[in-house]
DNA sequence: GTTGAGTTGGCCGA
DNA sequence: TCGGCCAACTCAAC
């Protein structure tokens, strides 16, 4: 029982930051001078079955949950992250009752809390640069769709630059004793597994989670086992907390050169350890480092770079071009709302006639099947996305790429460019929202404003709109990688290919093959036949779709549709975009050499 | 109305 | 390695 009644019991609530040093909301919960603290993160059973993250990304997470856990015990003995085995809407109700919180403080995040009777309510930004909602203002209350909106838009915020980082903590109040802790009286709400989104990688189809204060009786941080992920399915080299985000910054910071002459499209896709941009965007993510912090950092090397004279990249190309991207992202994904994230019912993506499209609403109302295009039959396209997902298409780059992104939950920028054009405007023409659930579910990094604006961007749907600009899985990597070090390392059966095959094994003599231990045959469904180790061949003629591809673009933005429109809504769509994808003449399939 | 710029294309010829 | 061209998008500045 709580012996006293303290005037100021917080509950901080840790969402998106993972993390001690730069987080406002933190700072604000502890200028309350509480006498009782207790940092929570509230642990959504649900999320494990309704969500995408792939095992990657849960170790990730937990990694980031037990670093900042060891460092609040670190700053009081008595300290933890107190990990409370219930979704937010049910349990934060419960938990104000029973530790008598009088302040609730967390980070700002686009969904909000309603206030409660007796509880004060304090949110404080610290995910971006800027407040989204301020940017969205300050750019007249629009998405922000360019750089140069995001540049303006900011110059109207204060100083025009991003709030300086706050103190990290030195010490931390205490939580109730263990008594007052104890909620096993408590009874979790009931997990419900339908739908199930991420039945691969469990443990256990029938996990139960009965207890709100975990198995141990103790809110421990979850293992991958009681979350029911298998744990050898995380295959990603890279590690969550906040002290190895501060350790990899610092390290870069150490780096003049790196920092100041650092330009995103001079950085290439297929450098690996090390890679050539700094793997930073997961922290980000998680919150186990601060943006503000990553930008004041880089902005100090800069500053003393300009006053030696040194010659600094520029806005956007440099790094903190690149958060600014983010903040882009982070202001459209504002500015539209919950619609952001697909096509239907949003404003400012364009209506293209992919394969694989969403159900409308009306659609799924209806029971009407699924939109399909016409341009091929739907089900050759559901197996190029299904290659394509598996590396497995027959372009040697494209499949290392998509390796790469399954092995580590992370792949570089340009090879994501790469893989989303290939799947949508320079290849399969398959829906952007196919592409964007993949990347959902195995990058470490993933963030679902950047994810969905970028893929908008490759699909030339929104941000981007120069369709004619289409990356060769072929020329593109070849320009960065002529050994081809990049595919031997993730297509390893082809690592004895001579470099002048090697982003077109299929052209390879059958005897060279023969001699490098790996023929060139079928679709990938196996990798080995009774010759031994094979590599699929290419499942279409990439100069053939390309050219398709450009000509569907162009009716596409001809008929001008974008997601919110009434055609689009109702399927009448489909008259205006007319005969003309169907109808046109189609060369023959080149016969494969 | 015109013009030029836009984070990151490919190809050919000099 | 570089520049010009391909066939052509949007938006802001003028």
């Amino acid at each position: 029982m709580k012996s006293a009644t303290p005037e100021k019991v917080v509950l901080y609530w840790h969402r998106t930051d993972l993390r001690l040093h730069d987080s406002p909301a933190l700072h604000a919960a502890l200028e309350l001078k509480p006498q009782i603290f207790i940092p929570v993160w509230t642990w959504d059973p649900h999320y494990v079955y309704r969500s995408r993250v792939g095992p990657n990304r849960w170790r990730f997470l937990l990694e980031c949950q037990n670093d900042l856990s060891k460092s609040y015990t670190q700053l009081n003995a008595k300290q933890k992250l107190w990990v409370v085995r219930e979704a937010p809407q049910t349990a934060l109700p419960k938990l104000w009752k029973a530790w008598g919180i009088t302040h609730i403080v967390f980070e700002k995040d686009t969904d909000s809390l309603a206030e409660q009777a007796g509880v004060e309510v304090m949110m404080k930004m610290g995910r971006t640069l800027f407040d989204p909602d301020e940017l969205v203002s300050k750019n007249g209350g629009k998405a922000t769709m360019s750089m140069a909106q995001v540049e303006k838009a900011a110059g109207k915020i204060g100083d025009g630059q991003p709030a300086k980082p706050v103190e990290a903590p030195e010490s931390i109040p205490d939580p109730w004793d263990k008594d007052g802790m104890d909620l096993g009286k408590i009874q979790q709400d009931e997990v419900k597994s339908d739908p199930d989104l991420n039945a691969d990688h469990r443990t256990s189809k029938d996990q139960q989670y009965t207890q709100i204060m975990g198995p141990k009786g103790d809110f421990g941080v979850p293992t991958l086992d009681e979350i029911g992920i298998r744990s050898k399915n995380v295959s990603t080299p890279h590690h969550g907390g906040e002290s190895v985000a501060l350790k990899i910054l610092a390290g870069y910071i150490k780096d003049e050169e790196y920092i100041g002459r650092f330009e995103k499209p001079k950085t290439s896709p297929a450098d690996f350890e090390p890679q050539s941009t700094t793997l930073l965007s997961p922290h980000l993510h998680f919150g186990s480092l601060s943006v503000r912090k990553f930008w004041w950092d880089v902005q100090a090397v800069m500053d003393e770079r300009k006053k030696s004279k040194k010659h600094n990249a520029t806005i956007p190309t440099n790094l903190p071009g690149q958060l600014l991207f983010r903040d882009m992202y982070f202001g459209a994904q504002a500015a539209v709302g919950e619609a952001f994230s697909r096509t239907y019912g949003n404003p400012v993506v364009r209506f293209i006639d992919w394969h694989l499209q969403s159900k409308t609403p009306e659609e799924l109302a209806h029971g009407k099947p699924e939109i399909k295009f016409y341009e091929v039959d739907s089900s050759e396209a559901e197996e190029w996305f299904l290659r394509w997902k598996e590396g497995r298409t027959g372009f040697p780059w494209i499949d290392a790429l998509m390796r790469q992104l399954k092995q580590e939950g992370w792949i570089h920028h340009l090879g994501r460019h790469s893989v989303a054009c290939f799947l949508t405007r320079g290849g399969c023409y398959v829906s952007w929202e196919r592409g964007a659930e993949v990347f959902e579910e195995m990058l470490i990094d993933h963030e679902t404003a950047c994810n969905i604006g970028n893929w908008m961007w490759l699909s030339c749907t929104a941000f981007f709109a120069q369709f004619y600009r289409c990356y060769s899985p072929i020329s593109f990597g070849k320009k960065w990688d002529p050994e081809g070090a990049f595919i031997r390392r993730y297509c390893p059966e082809l690592a004895k290919f001579d470099k002048k095959y090697i982003y077109e094994p299929w052209r390879a003599p059958i005897a060279d093959q023969r001699k490098w231990g790996c023929r060139v045959t079928g679709d990938g469904s196996s990798s080995t036949n009774e010759d031994g180790t094979i590599y699929p061949k290419p499942m279409f003629d990439f100069d053939e779709r390309r050219t398709i591809c450009l000509d569907s673009m162009k009716n596409a933005y001809h008929v001008g549709l974008h997601g919110n429109d009434r055609q689009v809504k109702d399927g009448s769509w489909k008259k205006s975009f007319g005969l003309e994808a169907d109808k046109r003449p189609r060369k023959k399939q080149k016969t494969e050499k």
